[in-house]
DNA sequence: CCGGGAACTCTTGTATACAAGAAAGGCCTT
DNA sequence: AAGGCCTTTCTTGTATACAAGAGTTCCCGG
Protein backbone atom coordinates (compact mmCIF):
# COMPACT_ATOMS: atom_id res chain seq x y z
CA UNK A 1 0.00 0.00 0.00
CA UNK A 2 1.31 3.23 -1.44
CA UNK A 3 2.06 6.03 1.23
CA UNK A 4 0.31 9.10 1.42
CA UNK A 5 3.52 10.77 -0.47
CA UNK A 6 3.10 8.30 -3.58
CA UNK A 7 -0.13 8.58 -3.76
CA UNK A 8 0.35 12.64 -3.73
CA UNK A 9 3.12 12.05 -6.49
CA UNK A 10 0.36 10.66 -8.72
CA UNK A 11 -2.24 12.30 -8.36
CA UNK A 12 0.53 15.84 -8.84
CA UNK A 13 1.44 14.26 -11.82
CA UNK A 14 -1.76 13.70 -13.26
CA UNK A 15 -2.99 16.46 -12.59
CA UNK A 16 0.43 18.60 -14.31
CA UNK A 17 0.07 16.27 -17.62
CA UNK A 18 -3.23 16.88 -18.02
CA UNK A 19 -2.28 20.48 -17.98
CA UNK A 20 -4.72 21.47 -14.29
CA UNK A 21 -2.14 23.70 -13.89
CA UNK A 22 -1.33 26.33 -16.13
CA UNK A 23 2.22 26.79 -17.91
CA UNK A 24 4.76 28.12 -14.80
CA UNK A 25 1.94 28.47 -12.39
CA UNK A 26 3.06 28.71 -9.17
CA UNK A 27 2.50 25.57 -6.71
CA UNK A 28 1.72 26.90 -3.21
CA UNK A 29 2.58 24.04 -0.68
CA UNK A 30 0.58 25.28 1.85
CA UNK A 31 -2.38 25.47 -0.45
CA UNK A 32 -1.71 22.05 -1.71
CA UNK A 33 -1.71 20.47 1.32
CA UNK A 34 -5.09 22.10 2.25
CA UNK A 35 -6.40 20.64 -1.19
CA UNK A 36 -5.36 16.99 -0.24
CA UNK A 37 -6.18 17.43 3.32
CA UNK A 38 -2.68 16.64 4.48
CA UNK A 39 0.51 18.72 6.01
CA UNK A 40 3.18 20.06 3.78
CA UNK A 41 5.78 17.21 4.22
CA UNK A 42 4.04 14.85 1.91
CA UNK A 43 3.54 17.50 -0.85
CA UNK A 44 7.43 18.52 -0.45
CA UNK A 45 8.33 15.44 -0.91
CA UNK A 46 6.16 14.56 -3.61
CA UNK A 47 7.39 18.10 -5.72
CA UNK A 48 10.55 16.42 -4.92
CA UNK A 49 9.96 13.70 -6.84
CA UNK A 50 8.32 15.35 -9.61
CA UNK A 51 10.64 17.58 -9.97
CA UNK A 52 13.75 14.90 -10.42
CA UNK A 53 11.01 13.81 -13.53
CA UNK A 54 11.30 17.03 -14.75
CA UNK A 55 7.65 17.75 -14.12
CA UNK A 56 8.08 20.23 -11.71
CA UNK A 57 11.02 23.00 -11.28
CA UNK A 58 11.90 23.35 -7.94
CA UNK A 59 13.77 27.36 -7.64
CA UNK A 60 15.40 27.49 -4.25
CA UNK A 61 13.50 29.36 -1.81
CA UNK A 62 11.00 30.34 -4.17
CA UNK A 63 8.61 27.51 -4.50
CA UNK A 64 7.70 24.98 -7.52
CA UNK A 65 6.22 25.78 -11.08
CA UNK A 66 4.61 23.51 -13.42
CA UNK A 67 7.52 23.01 -15.88
CA UNK A 68 4.84 22.61 -18.60
CA UNK A 69 6.81 21.79 -22.10
CA UNK A 70 6.76 24.99 -24.40
CA UNK A 71 6.13 23.80 -28.31
CA UNK A 72 9.90 23.34 -28.97
CA UNK A 73 10.60 20.98 -26.01
CA UNK A 74 7.02 18.64 -26.62
CA UNK A 75 8.89 18.42 -30.31
CA UNK A 76 12.12 17.22 -29.31
CA UNK A 77 10.24 14.60 -26.60
CA UNK A 78 8.34 13.72 -29.83
CA UNK A 79 11.26 13.05 -31.44
CA UNK A 80 12.83 11.08 -28.91
CA UNK A 81 10.39 9.05 -28.12
CA UNK A 82 10.10 8.02 -31.98
CA UNK A 83 13.75 7.44 -31.78
CA UNK A 84 12.98 4.99 -28.55
CA UNK A 85 10.30 3.01 -29.76
CA UNK A 86 11.98 2.53 -32.69
CA UNK A 87 14.83 1.21 -30.49
CA UNK A 88 12.15 -1.01 -28.48
CA UNK A 89 11.15 -1.81 -32.11
CA UNK A 90 14.64 -3.29 -33.18
CA UNK A 91 15.43 -5.22 -30.46
CA UNK A 92 11.62 -7.07 -30.53
CA UNK A 93 12.32 -8.24 -34.01
CA UNK A 94 15.92 -9.42 -32.61
CA UNK A 95 14.22 -11.25 -29.49
CA UNK A 96 10.58 -11.90 -29.57
CA UNK A 97 9.55 -15.65 -28.15
CA UNK A 98 6.55 -17.34 -29.51
CA UNK A 99 4.27 -15.60 -26.51
CA UNK A 100 5.52 -12.11 -27.72
CA UNK A 101 4.60 -13.09 -31.03
CA UNK A 102 0.73 -13.63 -29.35
CA UNK A 103 0.71 -10.65 -27.39
CA UNK A 104 1.46 -8.62 -30.23
CA UNK A 105 -0.93 -10.13 -32.81
CA UNK A 106 -3.73 -9.82 -29.79
CA UNK A 107 -3.06 -6.17 -28.93
CA UNK A 108 -3.22 -5.41 -33.36
CA UNK A 109 -6.47 -7.61 -33.47
CA UNK A 110 -7.95 -5.42 -30.70
CA UNK A 111 -6.38 -2.08 -32.49
CA UNK A 112 -7.97 -3.31 -35.48
CA UNK A 113 -11.94 -3.79 -33.95
CA UNK A 114 -11.79 0.00 -32.12
CA UNK A 115 -10.51 1.13 -36.04
CA UNK A 116 -13.36 -0.99 -37.72
CA UNK A 117 -15.41 0.96 -35.00
CA UNK A 118 -14.20 4.28 -35.67
CA UNK A 119 -13.76 5.07 -31.90
CA UNK A 120 -10.76 7.25 -31.88
CA UNK A 121 -10.57 7.19 -27.52
CA UNK A 122 -11.26 3.22 -27.48
CA UNK A 123 -8.37 3.12 -30.38
CA UNK A 124 -6.04 4.90 -28.47
CA UNK A 125 -6.22 2.84 -25.53
CA UNK A 126 -5.65 -0.76 -27.61
CA UNK A 127 -3.06 1.52 -29.73
CA UNK A 128 -0.97 1.75 -26.20
CA UNK A 129 -1.41 -1.83 -25.35
CA UNK A 130 0.18 -2.28 -28.60
CA UNK A 131 3.21 -0.13 -28.51
CA UNK A 132 3.22 -1.44 -24.72
CA UNK A 133 3.47 -5.33 -26.58
CA UNK A 134 6.43 -4.43 -28.72
CA UNK A 135 8.17 -2.61 -25.98
CA UNK A 136 7.55 -6.19 -23.70
CA UNK A 137 9.03 -8.47 -26.58
CA UNK A 138 12.38 -6.47 -26.84
CA UNK A 139 12.64 -8.04 -23.10
CA UNK A 140 14.74 -4.79 -21.37
CA UNK A 141 13.02 -4.14 -18.87
CA UNK A 142 15.39 -0.91 -18.64
CA UNK A 143 14.15 0.64 -21.84
CA UNK A 144 10.21 -0.71 -20.79
CA UNK A 145 10.70 2.10 -17.76
CA UNK A 146 12.20 4.79 -20.37
CA UNK A 147 9.03 4.03 -22.37
CA UNK A 148 6.59 4.17 -19.88
CA UNK A 149 8.31 7.32 -18.07
CA UNK A 150 7.78 9.17 -21.24
CA UNK A 151 5.12 8.13 -22.42
CA UNK A 152 3.04 9.06 -19.49
CA UNK A 153 4.30 12.73 -20.38
CA UNK A 154 3.31 12.63 -24.20
CA UNK A 155 0.06 11.19 -23.54
CA UNK A 156 -2.19 13.95 -23.67
CA UNK A 157 -0.83 15.66 -26.48
CA UNK A 158 -0.85 12.19 -28.10
CA UNK A 159 -4.35 11.37 -27.53
CA UNK A 160 -5.17 14.64 -29.11
CA UNK A 161 -3.43 14.00 -32.12
CA UNK A 162 -5.52 10.82 -33.02
CA UNK A 163 -8.40 12.64 -32.48
CA UNK A 164 -8.04 16.00 -34.26
CA UNK A 165 -6.38 14.64 -37.33
CA UNK A 166 -8.09 11.18 -37.52
CA UNK A 167 -5.29 9.44 -37.89
CA UNK A 168 -7.17 6.25 -37.06
CA UNK A 169 -6.90 4.54 -40.11
CA UNK A 170 -3.49 5.49 -41.21
CA UNK A 171 -2.19 4.36 -37.38
CA UNK A 172 -3.16 0.88 -38.13
CA UNK A 173 -2.30 0.14 -41.90
CA UNK A 174 1.27 1.31 -40.42
CA UNK A 175 0.60 -1.12 -37.32
CA UNK A 176 0.52 -3.75 -40.06
CA UNK A 177 3.58 -2.97 -41.54
CA UNK A 178 5.09 -3.11 -38.67
CA UNK A 179 3.86 -5.91 -37.15
CA UNK A 180 4.81 -8.17 -40.50
CA UNK A 181 8.53 -6.39 -39.42
CA UNK A 182 9.07 -7.27 -36.70
CA UNK A 183 7.98 -10.97 -37.03
CA UNK A 184 10.45 -11.19 -39.94
CA UNK A 185 13.34 -10.55 -37.39
CA UNK A 186 13.91 -7.28 -39.61
CA UNK A 187 15.06 -5.33 -36.98
CA UNK A 188 16.07 -2.15 -39.57
CA UNK A 189 12.73 -2.20 -41.04
CA UNK A 190 10.68 -2.36 -37.89
CA UNK A 191 13.19 0.92 -36.22
CA UNK A 192 12.27 2.76 -39.54
CA UNK A 193 8.73 2.41 -39.60
CA UNK A 194 7.90 2.84 -36.01
CA UNK A 195 10.01 6.08 -36.06
CA UNK A 196 7.46 7.46 -38.81
CA UNK A 197 4.62 6.20 -37.22
CA UNK A 198 5.75 7.83 -33.80
CA UNK A 199 7.08 10.68 -35.63
CA UNK A 200 3.89 11.82 -37.76
CA UNK A 201 2.41 12.66 -34.56
CA UNK A 202 5.09 15.77 -34.04
CA UNK A 203 5.92 15.97 -37.80
CA UNK A 204 2.33 17.31 -37.71
CA UNK A 205 2.73 18.82 -34.62
CA UNK A 206 3.58 22.58 -35.68
CA UNK A 207 -0.27 22.93 -37.03
CA UNK A 208 -2.02 21.66 -33.32
CA UNK A 209 0.93 24.35 -31.89
CA UNK A 210 -0.69 26.87 -33.76
CA UNK A 211 -4.17 26.01 -32.39
CA UNK A 212 -3.39 25.56 -28.50
CA UNK A 213 -3.03 29.19 -27.19
CA UNK A 214 -2.02 27.76 -23.81
CA UNK A 215 1.29 26.10 -25.53
CA UNK A 216 1.87 28.82 -28.03
CA UNK A 217 2.03 31.33 -25.19
CA UNK A 218 3.75 29.20 -23.16
CA UNK A 219 7.37 31.15 -23.37
CA UNK A 220 7.69 31.10 -19.42
CA UNK A 221 8.40 27.45 -19.21
CA UNK A 222 11.94 27.33 -18.92
CA UNK A 223 14.39 24.56 -18.74
CA UNK A 224 14.44 22.47 -15.83
CA UNK A 225 17.45 22.96 -13.83
CA UNK A 226 17.55 19.77 -11.50
CA UNK A 227 20.54 17.71 -12.10
CA UNK A 228 18.92 14.67 -12.34
CA UNK B 1 22.98 28.33 -3.80
CA UNK B 2 21.23 24.93 -3.53
CA UNK B 3 19.61 23.91 -0.38
CA UNK B 4 20.84 21.38 1.86
CA UNK B 5 18.50 18.57 0.37
CA UNK B 6 19.82 19.16 -3.11
CA UNK B 7 23.47 18.88 -1.91
CA UNK B 8 22.21 15.81 -0.28
CA UNK B 9 20.74 14.69 -3.31
CA UNK B 10 24.21 14.67 -5.40
CA UNK B 11 26.59 13.72 -2.52
CA UNK B 12 24.34 10.80 -2.01
CA UNK B 13 23.95 10.01 -5.93
CA UNK B 14 27.70 10.00 -5.76
CA UNK B 15 28.61 7.61 -3.54
CA UNK B 16 25.48 5.11 -4.81
CA UNK B 17 26.95 5.56 -8.28
CA UNK B 18 30.75 5.11 -7.08
CA UNK B 19 29.71 1.89 -5.35
CA UNK B 20 30.31 3.23 -1.89
CA UNK B 21 27.17 1.26 -0.73
CA UNK B 22 27.03 -2.51 -1.59
CA UNK B 23 24.05 -3.73 -3.70
CA UNK B 24 21.25 -3.92 -1.59
CA UNK B 25 22.36 -1.86 1.11
CA UNK B 26 20.14 -0.18 3.50
CA UNK B 27 20.33 3.45 3.28
CA UNK B 28 18.85 4.02 7.16
CA UNK B 29 17.66 7.88 7.73
CA UNK B 30 18.98 8.45 11.13
CA UNK B 31 22.31 7.11 10.17
CA UNK B 32 22.97 9.20 7.20
CA UNK B 33 21.62 12.41 8.83
CA UNK B 34 24.11 11.80 11.50
CA UNK B 35 26.72 11.29 8.74
CA UNK B 36 25.89 14.73 7.35
CA UNK B 37 25.12 16.51 10.26
CA UNK B 38 21.73 17.23 9.35
CA UNK B 39 17.76 16.29 10.45
CA UNK B 40 16.28 13.41 8.68
CA UNK B 41 14.01 15.94 6.91
CA UNK B 42 16.54 16.85 3.90
CA UNK B 43 18.08 13.14 3.95
CA UNK B 44 14.15 11.83 3.34
CA UNK B 45 13.77 14.76 0.37
CA UNK B 46 17.40 13.53 -1.19
CA UNK B 47 16.49 10.03 -0.93
CA UNK B 48 12.93 11.07 -2.72
CA UNK B 49 14.26 12.38 -5.57
CA UNK B 50 17.14 9.38 -5.87
CA UNK B 51 14.28 7.05 -5.88
CA UNK B 52 12.30 9.05 -8.97
CA UNK B 53 15.50 8.81 -10.75
CA UNK B 54 16.24 4.68 -10.01
CA UNK B 55 18.96 5.39 -7.88
CA UNK B 56 17.58 3.78 -4.78
CA UNK B 57 14.59 2.07 -4.23
CA UNK B 58 12.13 2.99 -1.72
CA UNK B 59 10.07 0.22 -0.30
CA UNK B 60 6.96 1.68 1.75
CA UNK B 61 7.39 1.51 5.61
CA UNK B 62 10.53 -0.15 5.07
CA UNK B 63 13.37 1.97 4.35
CA UNK B 64 14.89 2.64 1.08
CA UNK B 65 17.66 0.04 -0.43
CA UNK B 66 20.52 1.30 -2.82
CA UNK B 67 19.82 0.10 -6.22
CA UNK B 68 22.65 -0.96 -7.83
CA UNK B 69 22.48 -2.60 -11.06
CA UNK B 70 22.84 -6.38 -11.11
CA UNK B 71 24.57 -7.59 -14.91
CA UNK B 72 21.44 -8.14 -16.16
CA UNK B 73 20.02 -4.93 -16.03
CA UNK B 74 23.52 -3.12 -16.19
CA UNK B 75 23.67 -4.47 -19.60
CA UNK B 76 20.22 -3.16 -20.69
CA UNK B 77 21.38 -0.18 -19.59
CA UNK B 78 24.32 -0.33 -21.87
CA UNK B 79 22.29 -1.37 -24.86
CA UNK B 80 19.79 1.50 -24.19
CA UNK B 81 22.63 4.13 -24.11
CA UNK B 82 24.57 2.62 -27.29
CA UNK B 83 20.90 3.25 -28.86
CA UNK B 84 20.62 6.82 -27.65
CA UNK B 85 24.41 7.99 -28.33
CA UNK B 86 23.33 6.54 -32.06
CA UNK B 87 19.99 9.00 -32.13
CA UNK B 88 22.23 12.00 -31.11
CA UNK B 89 24.65 10.89 -34.37
CA UNK B 90 21.69 11.05 -36.34
CA UNK B 91 20.61 13.92 -34.88
CA UNK B 92 23.59 15.82 -35.16
CA UNK B 93 24.52 14.68 -38.91
CA UNK B 94 21.61 16.33 -39.76
CA UNK B 95 21.70 19.67 -38.05
CA UNK B 96 25.29 20.39 -37.19
CA UNK B 97 26.66 24.19 -37.62
CA UNK B 98 29.93 24.89 -38.67
CA UNK B 99 30.49 25.84 -34.91
CA UNK B 100 29.27 22.38 -34.02
CA UNK B 101 31.77 21.47 -36.02
CA UNK B 102 34.51 23.48 -34.67
CA UNK B 103 33.51 21.78 -30.82
CA UNK B 104 33.41 18.08 -32.51
CA UNK B 105 36.60 18.31 -34.42
CA UNK B 106 38.41 20.07 -31.17
CA UNK B 107 36.87 17.37 -28.70
CA UNK B 108 38.21 14.90 -31.12
CA UNK B 109 41.99 16.48 -31.16
CA UNK B 110 41.52 16.61 -27.78
CA UNK B 111 41.04 12.52 -27.83
CA UNK B 112 43.99 12.06 -30.30
CA UNK B 113 46.69 13.77 -28.37
CA UNK B 114 45.37 12.10 -25.28
CA UNK B 115 45.68 8.54 -26.94
CA UNK B 116 49.34 9.56 -28.07
CA UNK B 117 50.32 9.73 -24.79
CA UNK B 118 48.80 6.76 -23.76
CA UNK B 119 46.78 7.83 -20.58
CA UNK B 120 43.34 6.18 -20.34
CA UNK B 121 42.03 8.53 -17.55
CA UNK B 122 42.87 11.36 -19.36
CA UNK B 123 41.36 10.19 -22.28
CA UNK B 124 38.22 8.98 -20.65
CA UNK B 125 37.69 12.24 -19.60
CA UNK B 126 38.08 14.41 -23.25
CA UNK B 127 36.05 10.91 -24.70
CA UNK B 128 33.47 12.71 -22.47
CA UNK B 129 33.56 15.80 -24.32
CA UNK B 130 33.70 14.10 -27.12
CA UNK B 131 30.48 12.44 -27.09
CA UNK B 132 28.48 15.33 -25.18
CA UNK B 133 30.22 17.63 -28.61
CA UNK B 134 27.88 14.79 -30.43
CA UNK B 135 25.01 15.00 -28.50
CA UNK B 136 25.31 18.85 -28.42
CA UNK B 137 25.23 19.57 -32.04
CA UNK B 138 22.33 17.60 -32.15
CA UNK B 139 20.30 20.31 -30.91
CA UNK B 140 18.16 19.10 -28.78
CA UNK B 141 18.10 19.73 -25.13
CA UNK B 142 15.51 16.70 -24.02
CA UNK B 143 17.82 14.38 -25.16
CA UNK B 144 20.88 15.95 -23.70
CA UNK B 145 19.04 15.64 -20.44
CA UNK B 146 18.38 11.91 -20.65
CA UNK B 147 22.01 11.23 -22.19
CA UNK B 148 23.81 13.02 -19.28
CA UNK B 149 21.46 11.07 -16.77
CA UNK B 150 22.47 8.27 -18.04
CA UNK B 151 25.78 8.50 -18.48
CA UNK B 152 26.43 9.49 -15.05
CA UNK B 153 24.56 6.23 -14.05
CA UNK B 154 26.99 4.01 -15.85
CA UNK B 155 30.08 6.47 -15.58
CA UNK B 156 31.89 3.85 -13.37
CA UNK B 157 31.22 1.54 -15.17
CA UNK B 158 32.79 2.71 -18.58
CA UNK B 159 35.76 3.88 -17.34
CA UNK B 160 36.71 1.00 -15.90
CA UNK B 161 36.30 -0.89 -19.33
CA UNK B 162 38.38 1.25 -21.35
CA UNK B 163 41.63 0.48 -18.92
CA UNK B 164 40.95 -3.24 -17.96
CA UNK B 165 40.78 -3.70 -21.92
CA UNK B 166 43.16 -0.71 -23.21
CA UNK B 167 40.50 0.41 -25.36
CA UNK B 168 42.18 3.50 -26.47
CA UNK B 169 43.38 3.12 -29.35
CA UNK B 170 40.64 1.39 -30.80
CA UNK B 171 37.96 4.07 -29.91
CA UNK B 172 39.93 6.81 -31.18
CA UNK B 173 40.30 4.74 -34.41
CA UNK B 174 36.09 4.92 -33.96
CA UNK B 175 35.67 8.29 -33.25
CA UNK B 176 37.54 9.13 -36.60
CA UNK B 177 34.87 6.91 -38.39
CA UNK B 178 32.44 8.46 -36.66
CA UNK B 179 33.10 12.33 -36.74
CA UNK B 180 33.60 11.45 -41.20
CA UNK B 181 30.06 10.25 -40.90
CA UNK B 182 28.14 13.26 -38.63
CA UNK B 183 30.23 15.75 -41.11
CA UNK B 184 29.49 14.09 -44.33
CA UNK B 185 25.64 14.14 -43.60
CA UNK B 186 25.64 10.84 -43.44
CA UNK B 187 22.57 9.96 -40.27
CA UNK B 188 22.39 6.14 -40.56
CA UNK B 189 26.00 5.81 -40.72
CA UNK B 190 26.82 7.71 -37.62
CA UNK B 191 24.29 5.75 -36.20
CA UNK B 192 25.63 2.84 -37.10
CA UNK B 193 29.06 3.29 -36.10
CA UNK B 194 28.34 4.62 -32.77
CA UNK B 195 26.47 2.06 -31.68
CA UNK B 196 28.90 -0.34 -32.34
CA UNK B 197 30.91 2.01 -30.76
CA UNK B 198 29.34 2.45 -27.54
CA UNK B 199 27.75 -1.30 -27.42
CA UNK B 200 31.75 -2.77 -27.46
CA UNK B 201 32.12 -1.66 -23.67
CA UNK B 202 28.88 -3.87 -22.86
CA UNK B 203 29.72 -6.34 -25.35
CA UNK B 204 32.54 -7.53 -23.39
CA UNK B 205 30.79 -7.38 -20.49
CA UNK B 206 30.23 -10.28 -20.04
CA UNK B 207 34.19 -11.32 -19.24
CA UNK B 208 34.12 -7.80 -17.00
CA UNK B 209 30.82 -9.52 -14.72
CA UNK B 210 32.79 -12.36 -14.52
CA UNK B 211 35.80 -10.76 -12.68
CA UNK B 212 33.88 -8.76 -10.62
CA UNK B 213 32.13 -11.22 -7.36
CA UNK B 214 30.30 -7.88 -6.15
CA UNK B 215 28.55 -7.60 -9.11
CA UNK B 216 28.21 -11.61 -9.65
CA UNK B 217 26.92 -12.08 -6.54
CA UNK B 218 25.14 -9.25 -5.84
CA UNK B 219 21.64 -10.85 -5.72
CA UNK B 220 21.73 -10.75 -1.87
CA UNK B 221 21.94 -8.10 0.28
CA UNK B 222 25.23 -8.10 1.72
CA UNK B 223 26.85 -5.10 4.40
CA UNK B 224 30.72 -5.62 2.82
CA UNK B 225 30.22 -1.64 1.88
CA UNK B 226 34.08 -1.53 1.57
CA UNK B 227 34.07 -2.76 -2.18
CA UNK B 228 35.93 -1.07 -4.78
C1' DC C 1 13.31 -28.98 20.52
C1' DC C 2 10.69 -26.23 17.47
C1' DG C 3 6.89 -23.14 16.01
C1' DG C 4 3.55 -19.44 16.96
C1' DG C 5 2.33 -15.37 18.92
C1' DA C 6 2.43 -11.26 21.80
C1' DA C 7 4.98 -7.52 23.56
C1' DC C 8 8.65 -4.55 22.61
C1' DT C 9 11.76 -1.90 19.94
C1' DC C 10 13.18 0.42 16.14
C1' DT C 11 12.34 2.71 11.85
C1' DT C 12 9.62 5.08 8.80
C1' DG C 13 5.80 8.41 7.70
C1' DT C 14 3.36 12.66 9.00
C1' DA C 15 2.47 16.86 11.50
C1' DT C 16 3.96 20.85 13.69
C1' DA C 17 7.21 24.27 15.31
C1' DC C 18 10.81 27.22 14.26
C1' DA C 19 14.40 29.71 11.31
C1' DA C 20 15.62 32.26 7.48
C1' DG C 21 15.29 34.21 2.82
C1' DA C 22 12.23 36.62 -0.55
C1' DA C 23 8.58 39.58 -2.07
C1' DA C 24 5.68 43.54 -1.09
C1' DG C 25 4.41 47.67 0.65
C1' DG C 26 4.93 51.81 3.14
C1' DC C 27 7.76 55.53 4.72
C1' DC C 28 11.27 58.68 4.44
C1' DT C 29 14.42 61.34 1.76
C1' DT C 30 15.57 64.14 -2.04
C1' DA D 1 6.23 63.18 -6.78
C1' DA D 2 9.63 59.54 -7.48
C1' DG D 3 13.03 56.45 -5.92
C1' DG D 4 15.33 53.83 -2.55
C1' DC D 5 15.47 51.73 1.95
C1' DC D 6 13.47 49.52 5.75
C1' DT D 7 10.04 46.81 7.75
C1' DT D 8 6.58 43.59 7.53
C1' DT D 9 4.63 39.58 6.00
C1' DC D 10 4.60 35.42 3.66
C1' DT D 11 6.79 31.28 1.91
C1' DT D 12 10.11 27.98 1.90
C1' DG D 13 13.65 25.04 4.27
C1' DT D 14 14.97 22.43 8.46
C1' DA D 15 14.39 20.38 12.94
C1' DT D 16 11.78 18.01 16.20
C1' DA D 17 7.78 15.68 18.05
C1' DC D 18 4.51 12.23 17.50
C1' DA D 19 1.98 8.19 15.29
C1' DA D 20 1.96 3.85 13.28
C1' DG D 21 3.66 -0.22 10.89
C1' DA D 22 7.45 -3.67 10.46
C1' DG D 23 10.92 -6.49 12.50
C1' DT D 24 12.64 -8.85 16.59
C1' DT D 25 12.87 -11.24 20.62
C1' DC D 26 11.41 -13.98 24.01
C1' DC D 27 8.17 -16.81 26.17
C1' DC D 28 4.86 -20.38 26.08
C1' DG D 29 2.56 -24.38 24.14
C1' DG D 30 2.77 -28.45 21.50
Amino acid sequence: MAQRSQELRDALEEEIVNGVFGAGVRLDEQELARRYGTSRTPIREALMQLSAAGLVEIRPRRGAIAAVPDAQRLMEMFEVAAEIEAMAGRFAARRWTPADKDQLLAAHDACRARANEGDADAYYYENELFHEAIVAAGHSGFLQEQCAQLRRRLKPYRRLQLRTHNRVPASFAEHEAIVAAILAHDGEEAARLLRRHVLVQGDRFADLVASLPQLAGAASARKTSSGL
